[in-house]
DNA sequence: AAGCAGAGCAACCGCACTTGT
DNA sequence: TACAAGTGCGGTTGCTCTGCT
């Protein structure tokens, strides 16, 4: 073989500095596998020296991994492996190769552009949900009106449908659905809530603590209700709050105090479920109408800051960008109810 | 037939971690 | 201990294909 490491190109650049980028062709390929035969798989500085190739380490272990491993497995994914990446990713989230390693055949990348588009595609069809009692208590709340004249039109949609209530749910949306929200698989309580029925959360639930910008929107607001305090104040009294609810709630379990009501025992003290997939975090929150602990403290508190939220924060929530609107989640074929300014149970502007 | 949009996929980029000196 | 090189990982981009109008 030739070594072309001491070639220069016409601009005097050793012919390393005009690595070649995209596609890989099959001599490449074929180059590549020779290479990883002679120095083994992970030397890819010194497949990239002892060859022709005009490809990087990092694009030539990527190349390999990706496409030319021998143990590699083509073609679709097949319902087990769905369902074992669903589970997978609702265990550790966005770890791909950890994935990786327990799904046989399947490389990381693979692993991920599966889940970025078709269970994207999956969530579209059948989007995180939220239960009746907490988009009542949700959309009753000060801050969701404030957060739904921020948010898109229509991007909200806790707000119940006028032909839809506890009496008369939705069909089927209680019913898991085969191949149904895998990123909620690891939720027990979502599963064993005993709410009649569930609805469709979008974009995320101001509760969830993974929510970033918003977040950092519900922190600053927090902020500016304590009357002057950064977010970081801010945020290190939620950790407070929430380091306080642990220990209550541990306290609880310890039975040191008595023990909550089992849910569902009565309407009123149905369980109440939010199933929050956002970042890689992927949080599931679970709280109980009667219980301190988890996220209610905090949903309490923010509620019962609400009312105080002065005029600065109202601006600059206010003061939102507009995007495209979007369709309500829970009609997904319809559209007719897109856009539809007159009748979206939001703010007008 | 042409144009467009969306889905799927391959590859790149930047950052973090590990290892060797 | 500090630094550099190598490697791995996750997010993102951009290309190609396909179906629809």
């Amino acid at each position: 073989m030739i070594s072309n490491i001491n070639k220069n190109n016409e601009d005097g650049k050793s012919w390393r500095d005009d690595l070649r980028k995209g596609p890989w062709t099959p001599i490449e390929d074929a180059i590549l596998i020779e290479q990883v035969k002679k120095c083994g798989e992970g030397n890819w500085s010194l497949i990239q020296k002892n060859s022709e190739l005009r490809r990087n380490g990092k694009s030539c272990r990527l190349r390999w991994l990706n496409h030319l491993r021998p143990d590699l497995k083509k073609g679709p994914f097949s319902e087990e492996e769905e369902k074992l990446i669903g589970d997978l990713h609702a265990k550790i989230g966005n770890k791909w190769a950890l994935m990786a390693t327990e799904v046989p055949g399947r490389s990381d990348n693979d692993i991920k552009n599966f889940w970025n588009t078709r269970m994207k595609k999956r969530l579209r069809e059948y989007p995180p949900q939220i239960t009746v009692q907490e988009a009542q208590h949700f959309s009753s709340s000060p801050f969701y009106s404030v957060l739904a004249s921020c948010y898109p039109k229509n991007n909200l949609s806790v707000e119940l449908p006028s032909n839809i209530s506890a009496a008369n749910p939705p069909p089927n949306h209680n019913q898991k659905q085969p191949n149904q929200n895998y990123y909620s698989s690891s939720s027990s309580s979502c599963t064993n809530n005993n709410a009649s029925f569930i609805l469709p959360l979008a974009p995320m639930s101001p509760y969830c603590k993974s929510s970033g910008l918003l977040n950092d929107v519900v922190m600053e607001g927090n902020a500016l209700c304590r009357k002057g305090k950064s977010k970081m104040d801010a945020a290190i009294v939620i950790v407070r709050e929430e380091e306080e609810l642990a220990d209550k709630r541990k306290i609880i379990e310890e039975g040191e105090e008595p023990p909550l009501p089992p849910v569902g025992t009565s309407k009123e003290e149905e369980t109440t479920t939010i199933i929050a997939t956002q970042s890689s975090s992927h949080q599931l929150i679970s709280t109980e109408k009667n219980d301190n602990g988890g996220c209610n403290n905090n949903k309490e508190a923010l509620n019962n800051s609400m009312p105080q939220m002065d005029d600065e924060l109202l601006s600059i929530l206010k003061n939102c960008p507009i995007y495209s609107p979007v369709r309500k989640w829970y009609k997904v074929d319809d559209d007719e109810d897109f856009p539809d300014d007159d009748d979206d149970g939001f703010e007008s502007w």
